[in-house]
DNA sequence: TTGTACGCGTTATCAG
DNA sequence: CTGATAACGCGTACAA
């Protein structure tokens, strides 16, 4: 190293006698290399301690080794579980994380993302639902050459660029273990309009009560945005019908927390006076009382794999697992129903 | 601009008939400058929309615009709430939020934070509990160039470092809060080893039987590590005592969850048998059942006077506040002892 | 297989 | 106050 700093790639050429076009062809792993000089320039590089300056690498590559997580999700069980999944698989690899949340809603999202993309120039970018949903989003990123995966409740994009769960599926085997419990009216807690997730927990409850040959009745179906409140809302329209239902799916187990709540503040006795079940398997389900019968959607696991699919070498052929199954959690939020 | 891609400092210059220099002044509001030439310049910057380039002044003033949050924090809240915080005042401004966890325990944690500091040239660095109490991290940064603030259950740093909460007092007034119901065998489920808001919040537990005039008994303190997990355990030593305490003082609300999940299995009622202060006041405090009393932790408001730290231009001089004070938060886990 | 010369877009130096 | 010119550290034609 010549002064204070860092080692640069001219210290490395300098000692290894080599041009530093030599030492930037064994940095990114060129083909065409004497083995030998590899070996030298490489020892020389773990002497001195050299590592490459992502700031200069970003200026001539005109791309960064960031991984953006772009989202404006409401669950922050979500989020975090996301976070965690794609920082397993960052750890120990020269790409760190840069969150970046939106506002949807906003006219201005879309020129927001484009500014983020187009300054930072993320090497990839995963897209979290809802947003993740929008094809201009991915047309953007795919536009500045970023990578990207988009996380969905199915399956809408090629298999590289998407890590999806089967929510229509595994909704339908929970509200089918609804109805082998023994319930006929059996109450449905909507996500927000426009989310896919919801659309597809939807359509996976009204199959499984199709499968029974149970009507699907509208008034059985109530609202909500994926929040506390709005379950707790829900709540008090489904537990004012008469006669009331015996069990209620929410489409996510904050919300089901929420039906619980005002359940219990209407002093209902769970699952005796009703049965619920929620989706997600957040760390809320097993810790209310009673713990609660859920879907378990393998988040952290497609988090992961959505990072393998951003920074693996390998293009587009053996793309990875694209599709993740989510299973049923079975607890003490399901009895059957009082004769 | 002049090909493909994005208007750069020179397509500016020529435009406005001026050195790519003097707009460099310009971006960076150098103070001496003829008025009329910055309008010139900045007209003609409007005009093309141009944007300086993030990666090549990250090379030339080798610092990045970009904000670290560096943490091994056990508490998804906690993370979850800080980087909200963090994220609200850096939205709309340059800097962008890059997570990095590390792995306290780990005996390369101070070589990885380095590595960090040393590639990313952030800006500056949120250092979360409990490794924001390692005094050695707090100067890496700073031999960085970094700024760096800490958040932490007591003040261990100056105010332009520091964004700390008074726990102690939180914890007392808590406790006598419960004592002033007519508890006198009041059960501690402490922290983790090692942590400052573990042993700050213990000594509030214990300055708070002190001015009763209650003495400290060993047998009433149980040792947990912030989950779920360890605050049921606790509960199981504690209910097993005889006589039982009346109430608990929880360090946090994860483990309050514990306590009540425990507590619900034997049978108890919450608040009639079991009283039950928790700390945080993170979502679960109020969405269980019953819902808790707790100490809010103002988490998010400390993570944006953070973030004002980091990006303010004022130096030193004026930091802002860094005292933020927890309040009671009074819901219905706490009752007076049956008889 | 390796080296030379130059570009990436910005800031710093130091003269005018 | 302003402007040439040289960094900053690395990648890429293209030549050797």
């Amino acid at each position: 190293m010549k002064k204070s700093g860092q080692a640069t790639i001219n210290d490395v050429a300098r000692l290894a006698g080599v041009s530093k076009k030599t030492v930037s062809r064994v940095i990114n792993h060129s083909p065409l290399l004497n083995e030998e000089t590899r070996e030298r320039v490489e020892k020389v590089i773990a002497e001195i301690g050299y590592v490459p300056n992502p700031q200069a690498r970003a200026l001539a590559l005109r791309r960064n080794f960031l991984i953006g997580l772009i989202h404006d999700n409401p669950n922050p069980h979500t989020v975090l579980n996301v976070q965690q999944g794609l920082l397993e698989v960052l750890r120990d690899t020269e790409f760190e994380l840069i969150v970046h949340p939106v506002d949807r809603g906003s006219p201005t999202m879309l020129d927001d993302i484009r500014r983020f993309v187009e300054r930072q120039r993320p090497f990839g970018v995963m897209l979290l639902p809802p947003i993740s949903e929008n094809d201009s989003l991915a047309a953007l990123c795919a536009e500045y050459g970023a990578r990207y995966v988009r996380m969905g409740s199915a399956a809408f994009d090629d298999a590289e660029h998407m890590v999806a769960s089967n929510d229509r599926e595994a909704v339908r085997g929970a509200v089918t273990h609804l109805i082998e419990a023994g319930h006929r009216r059996i109450g449905l807690v909507l996500g927000p309009h426009g989310f896919r997730s919801a659309f597809e927990r939807q359509q996976g409850y009204e199959a499984a009560l199709h499968d029974a040959g149970i009507p699907v009745q509208r008034t059985l179906t109530a609202q909500g945005d994926y929040t506390f409140e709005s379950g707790m809302r829900a709540a008090e329209r489904l537990l004012d019908l008469s006669p009331r239902p015996t069990a209620v799916f929410s489409s996510n187990d904050t919300m089901a927390a929420g039906v619980l709540h005002t359940a219990r503040q209407r002093g209902l006795d769970i699952p005796r006076d009703l049965s619920i079940v929620g989706f997600d398997d957040t760390s809320i389900a097993s810790q209310i009382w009673p713990p609660l019968t859920t879907v378990r959607w393998p988040i952290a696991t497609m988090a992961r794999a959505a990072a393998l699919k951003l920074i693996d070498e390998e293009d587009a052929d053996d793309a990875g697992e694209s599709l993740f199954v989510s299973t049923l959690v079975r607890r003490a939020s399901v009895a059957a129903p009082a004769e």
